[in-house]
Formats: structure tokens, C-alpha cells, sequence
DNA sequence: TGAAAGTTTCAGTATGCTCTGAAACTAATG
DNA sequence: CATTAGTTTCAGAGCATACTGAAACTTTCA
């Protein structure tokens, strides 16, 4: 690196640095996510010592997230032809980043709600069924139960949409909607 | 509670340890969780002392949690006539859910990223100003914080018009996404 | 105003997640 | 096959967050 690449590298470590800092909020630990911008910011694939000399890790932990890096998905293990290392690249494309995280969220998230909304219902409805009308408590819980669940897959079917019609389809939609919103 | 509603309190306790198992990946804790979900499944108003028997947990804990989620705007503080302790309900319309973790998230989520990828991309212009188109490794760079940038608003736009046409609108929305992508 | 009821705060403790570093393992090469 | 380069695993240490319980505080009522 040049010393004409200065501000390009500070930008780069200020990027990751606050890539890592949202990590708590999307429930995944700090160390991942720093990996997971290093390569994002990489334009030459890289390898489990370059994270190690980066981001200060050691490599058992580099090793471990870059592992469960891939298996979300979300980085590739590259091979460099005549260096026997193994290299990692990011996903690079936004959209495809958006669907591989959808995916894997709904899987963890919203599923097992579901199921369990389901259960919830039929538990519920052993107190509340078709004869006791009189037992309104056991009713407006149910209809809570109703109402969440139609939400989630509302908002499942919107997402679904979204990945669906892909990064020329939203271009749209939202310079559409910014007109209409102002 | 009489023995007829058995099944019932065991469709809610199942709803709450579900709701809190979750919490890890909302990036909010497990008894936060708890608490708004012993709320959520609750027709009646609940103190904290309800809390504190329902979910086990000491009266500084409930407190605490209990005013968070009333920061949050997730639940809110009720007064019974005739009665001198505080009592709680939460929000049960999904819509307005929705509406107040996605202004939180916002805030604390997006709008951080914005802000960095704007300022990263500041400090990479200086390395790769309009003179240097030789710095190819750069402007890919910048490619990607313009991607991430532009992806982000168009989904933060696309939330916002979810938002506001609520359940409603959301057929709409779809079918409207639908035709621009076909 | 004093007592009673209720709520909040916070220092110390407990819990659980993350990281290290070294050993075990695997794959490539001469 | 032995050697070397590279990767993975994991027990234990370190760290951060959440929880408790008791004391301080606030509000209400007689």
C-alpha cells in the first residue's frame, strides 16, 4: 500500500469498525461482522492470516468465524492457483447479501414463531371453542394470536416479492414511492 | 383462574418462553422479551408484581424492563381507579408494533450506516478523485459503499410505504411491485 | 406530618458469550 | 513415507451483560 492509499485504508477501518459495532443488534458478535466487512471492502480475496493481522484476532477465532461465515453463506472460500492457501471473497452483490440474510432469518426467527403460534392456538382453543363464547379473555388472546401471525406473513409475502423482483424492481418501486411520499 | 383455563395459561406460557427465546436475535434481552410478550398474550392490565410471579424474576429486574420497554413505546403505563399501583398493557395492534420497532431500529440501526458510508466514502474520493481512474481497486471500493447506500434507502423506503398503507395497503403494495416486475 | 404503599436505583454477583493459544488434525509435496 | 504448510478444534481465561436484593426515594392517605 502507497502512502497515496492512506485515506483509502482509514476509510476502510472506519468502515468496519462501525460494520462490527451493529453487530450486536443483528444478533451476531462483533468479530464476525468485522470479517465479513474486511471482505466486503476487499477487492482481492483474502486469507485467514490477513484477517488475523487486520482485525488483531487470533486465529482459532478468525478460523471459527470465517467458518461460520461460509456456512452462512455469506462469504466463498476462492482458491489462488499455485498458493496453497485458502482465500475468502464476499458476497459482493447487496441483493444477493439481502436474500442470503433474509433467508437464514426467517429460517431462525420467524418459523419457529409461527409454529408456535400455531400450537398456541390449538391450546387455546380447548378453552375457548365454539361453545364458550362466554369465556371472552381466552378470545381476545386468540385473536392477538391471529393477528400476529397474519402479520408475519404479510410481511413474509412482501419480502418474498422484494427478493423476488431483485434490484431493478425496487429501483423502481422506491424512486416511484419517493416521488409519491415526497 | 379456574382448572377449565389450563390449557389455556399453558398456551400463553408457551407463547412467552418462545417470544423471549427470540430476543438473542433481536439484539434485545430475554426477560425485556418476556415481559412484553406476558403483556401481549394479557387482556387484563398487569403490575409488577404480576410480573415478578409470572416469569420469576426480582423487582429491580421487572422495573427496569418494564421502563425500557415504556422508553420503546412498546407498552404503556395504565392507572386502575382505585387502585394506587401502576399497572401496564401493551401494544396489541401488529401495525403499530411494527411502526415503533422500525422507527427504533432506524435510528439505531440504519441511520449510523448511512452516516459512515457517507463519510467512507468521502475519505476514499481523496485517493480516487476524478484524475485517478487508475485507481481501479478504488472505485470498486466505492462502488460498493454506493451499492449499500443505495440498497438501503430503497428498502428503508419500501418499510416506510409499509408502514403507512398498514395492513390494508399491503395487497395493494404487492400487486403494484408485481406489475413493475413483470 | 408520619406511616404505608409503591417504585427506582445501584453495587456486587452471577451468567454466559467470546477469544486465545496450543494441540490435534488434514492435505500437499518431495 | 516423512515433512511441512495450513486448518480446525477446544479447554480454560477474560469480558461484558443481566440480575438480585436491599436501600433510597416518591407518592398517597389518614
Amino acid at each position: 500500500m502507497s502512502a497515496a492509499t492512506a485515506a483509502l485504508d482509514e476509510s476502510r477501518a472506519l468502515f468496519i469498525r462501525r460494520w462490527g459495532e451493529m453487530a450486536n443488534y443483528w444478533g451476531i458478535n462483533r468479530t464476525m461482522a468485522e470479517i465479513h466487512a474486511l471482505l466486503f471492502v476487499s477487492t482481492e480475496p483474502v486469507c485467514t492470516d490477513d484477517v488475523m493481522a487486520r482485525l488483531q484476532v487470533s486465529r482459532g477465532n478468525a478460523s471459527m468465524n470465517l467458518r461460520s461465515l461460509v456456512d452462512w453463506g455469506l462469504i466463498q472460500r476462492v482458491h489462488i492457483r499455485g498458493d496453497r492457501k485458502e482465500y475468502f471473497t464476499a458476497l459482493t452483490d447487496v441483493w444477493q447479501l439481502f436474500e442470503t440474510i433474509v433467508r437464514q432469518r426467517r429460517r431462525r426467527e420467524v418459523e419457529p414463531i409461527l409454529e408456535t403460534l400455531a400450537r398456541c392456538r390449538e391450546m387455546a382453543a380447548q378453552d375457548a371453542g365454539p361453545k364458550s363464547a362466554r369465556n371472552p379473555s381466552a378470545r381476545a388472546y386468540m385473536q392477538r394470536l391471529d393477528d400476529m401471525e397474519k402479520f408475519l406473513k404479510a410481511v413474509g409475502a412482501m419480502v418474498d416479492l422484494l427478493v423476488k423482483v431483485g434490484p431493478r424492481g425496487i429501483g423502481r418501486v422506491s424512486s416511484m414511492i419517493m416521488k409519491l411520499a415526497g
